[in-house]
DNA sequence: ATAAATAATAACAACGTTGTTATTATTATA
DNA sequence: TATAATAATAACAACGTTGTTATTATTTAT
């Protein structure tokens, strides 16, 4: 069994709350004897035990994330950057990839301080829970718990506007509208929205090209079935970073010149990855944002200070090399084309 | 706050150690008595309280997995498989993906029952922890946690010497050999043993080729330059399913056949995918088996039981149609060549 | 019908910690 | 030097649960 504070008191010669105390540092034991105890404490190796911990003082310093689908990589990044911001915010993050019902109960066990659901699939917001809860995903009127959302329609929305407004009217976008994921569900609806604000008279759908999966080399096949056809698109919207990779590797192998021949705007997360060959114009909430805002969320929530059920990410239009105003608007719309 | 024995003893008339017993369905109450508590806890929603409960009985009846490498997606699947394993055996699995003695001393705070290490990188064999800790990743007689190790080296080795049984010379190797992975290290370190042991003149080097990273797309990029070069190698050995889905659409791509222009090997843990378009040799300790013995090692670690601290999986070599004989070997060794 | 046996339930201690209250040791004040 | 004030430490209760022991209710045997 652990080092428990009373093994620590025997040894030090004081009584076991002397040494809760001295090891929380408070200012009710003396100097020296603080010391002495923390010294032996730390020679001891001991750790306090987190079950008796919460017991008593009802709070464990834990967030609980429900992650359920962890073979899609999807989250991966968001959780490591959420994972480091709670630990500045000294808390301790724990994952569950079970299913969201069994992940759920786990946790209220466990007693953890809040729980946070990515929630790309079933409506969670059916299930019980004495913890209180935070969702990722998409928000609308039916969230009972606080949601954040990263808005992809209105980000992938955005990029197709600008392309518009840029002269744009050939744009494609790569992407999964079949899968059962909801969030690349939301980006392909943002899609159709924005195109069919602009170009009614358009068919959307033949614009609309799905890909096998959501990697690197899925981009890749879809991009190069595009590049066969006959007339080539101006632009292309991108469902994902991953895909993004792929995309540009055909547009390389095909010779083409970017953002001459071809604009693309990439839908992203992440920061800026300077490994690319172009700089990349992206549309996307930056990770940071999303992680600081949910660690904001999270404190708020247990703090039981109430926050709106639907808090919408704004994203943020980052144009860069990889596109370009097609020279025709530009002029049309009295802007100057700069190269 | 949650619901607790105590409310449900309260609405029941009777003592909170009753319903303790009865919830835990012991034969010390009384038939009719049990029903009504345990109706009454579903209708209040009680779920147990793990830090109380863990306080006493010195059980959490939970695994914590320590994984620090989230994103390189690598563990996923088997993390799946075992987290599934683990339920049927009435454990509950909680991941940490902060570095490994943060993890470490997290879970010792918890009381989780065992660790789960998963070790590619460092060396945790230096850590402290009262709780036990079981290690996957590779065995070496340093290892004073019992290690499960799936004996990377050794799958590579046999499928270089099957091929090399089979006639084929010219072999390459399509992987990492030059990341921090130790995982992918020790698959480099097979083929090198096994193309020395077989081709003493032979450059092994020239035959190592390098991937910029461990997806599909690297394993197409890869292979396509190996095809670009003079001479065809007449078997590919791929460190990775992921890889080997790439090195396949660049066979395709090029106009090869497989297996009779050149055979390919993979390793692999995974269970058949059926995706494929030609039945995939592989070489690799199953997914199940893995996930399985980990199991088995942790409880035997929670019981106590001593187990050796180097536990190494027999790799499976699996032929099927994308490797064959070469004709000339064959026969030089007296077996039959079946297309 | 009553004592003895047994079934059912209640009461209590313990797990390791924290916060509060009680006790003892030390210092300051007269 | 005695006394009040304060600093330092010790003792205690509580958190929610489980396992053990004590009590009460019910059945069995005579």
């Amino acid at each position: 069994m652990g080092v428990t504070i009373k093994d620590i008191a025997k040894s030090a010669g004081v009584s076991y709350s002397t040494v809760s105390k001295a090891l929380r540092d408070s200012p009710l034991v003396k100097e020296p004897t603080k010391k002495r105890i923390i010294d032996i404490a730390g020679q001891l190796g001991y750790q306090p035990n987190a079950a008796a911990r919460s017991l008593v003082s009802k709070k464990s310093h834990t967030i609980g994330i429900v992650w359920p689908t962890i073979e899609r990589a999807a989250h991966a990044a968001l959780i490591t950057s959420l994972n480091q911001r709670l630990e500045q915010l000294s808390y301790t993050t724990l994952i569950s990839i079970n299913e969201m019902e069994f992940a759920i109960n786990t946790f209220n066990r466990y007693q953890v301080d809040a729980i946070l659901a990515f929630d790309d699939g079933e409506n969670i917001h059916n299930y019980q829970s004495t913890v209180p809860i935070v969702s990722y995903g998409i928000a609308n009127s039916a969230s009972v718990y606080p949601t954040v959302d990263a808005n992809r329609r209105k980000a992938i929305q955005t990029a197709v506007e600008y392309l518009g407004s840029a002269g744009h009217q050939k744009i494609i976008y790569i992407g999964d509208m079949l899968g059962e994921d909801r969030l690349q569900q939301e980006k392909t609806t943002g899609f159709k929205q924005a195109m069919t604000g602009l170009y009614p008279a358009d068919d959307v759908s033949s614009r609309l090209i799905q890909v096998a999966g959501l990697e690197q080399y899925d981009g890749y096949a879809a991009a190069r079935e595009v590049f066969e056809a006959q007339e080539l698109p101006t632009a292309i919207v991108s469902g994902s970073h991953d895909l993004t990779r792929g995309i540009l590797r055909a547009v390389h192998e095909k010779g083409l010149s970017i953002p001459n021949d071809i604009s693309i705007i990439s839908y992203d997360n992440l920061p800026e990855s300077d490994d690319m060959e172009v700089p990349l114009s992206t549309v996307g909430v930056p990770l940071a944002a999303i992680s600081d805002k949910l660690a904001d969320v999270l404190m708020a929530t247990i703090q039981q200070e109430n926050t709106d059920t639907a808090i919408y990410l704004e994203p943020e239009l980052k144009i860069s090399g990889s596109s370009r105003k097609l020279d025709d608007s530009a002029v049309s719309r009295g802007e100057a084309y700069h190269g």
